[in-house]
DNA sequence: TTAGTGACAGGCA
DNA sequence: CTGCCTGCCACTA
C-alpha cells in the first residue's frame, strides 16, 4: 500500500455523488500526472471491496473503458442511478460532470 | 532479466 | 467522434 495508493482512494472516495473524474485527473491529484494506468489497476484491485466508488472514475475522452462487460453495465446504471446521464456507448458529459478535485467543492 | 499486457493519455489524420 | 500510434508505470509469465 504505497502513499499514491491511499492519495488515490481518498480522492475516489471525496468524488461527491453526481459527479465524475478522470483517470489523469485523480493520477494528477494524487501527484504522479503520468500514473493513469496505476489509478486504473487499483480501482481494478480494490473494485471487489464494494466501498469505493470506482464507477465515478472514466476516461479523459468521458467514456466507460472497462475490460469486463457486467462492470461496464454496473458502472452506467450506477452513474445513472446518482443522476449522471449516459449514453448506451457509455458517454458522459465531462463539461457538466466532471470533478476537478478537493478545490471544485 | 526480458517481454508482454492493461478499467489510460495525448497527438495526429 | 473514430482510428492509429507512442509514452508511462506496475504486474505477471
Amino acid at each position: 500500500m504505497t502513499e499514491f495508493t491511499e492519495k488515490v482512494i481518498q480522492l475516489i472516495k471525496s468524488v461527491p455523488e453526481g459527479k465524475v473524474c478522470t483517470y489523469g485527473g485523480i493520477a494528477a491529484l494524487a501527484g504522479s500526472p503520468r500514473g493513469a494506468r496505476q489509478v486504473a489497476r487499483i480501482l481494478h484491485s480494490m473494485s471487489k471491496k464494494e466501498g469505493l466508488p470506482w464507477h465515478r472514475i472514466i476516461n479523459t475522452k468521458g467514456y466507460i473503458v472497462i475490460k469486463d462487460r457486467d462492470g461496464f453495465l454496473r458502472q452506467k446504471q450506477r452513474l445513472e442511478q446518482e443522476g449522471v446521464t449516459v449514453s448506451d456507448t457509455g458517454a458522459v458529459d465531462l463539461q457538466y460532470y466532471l470533478w476537478s478535485g478537493p478545490a471544485a467543492s
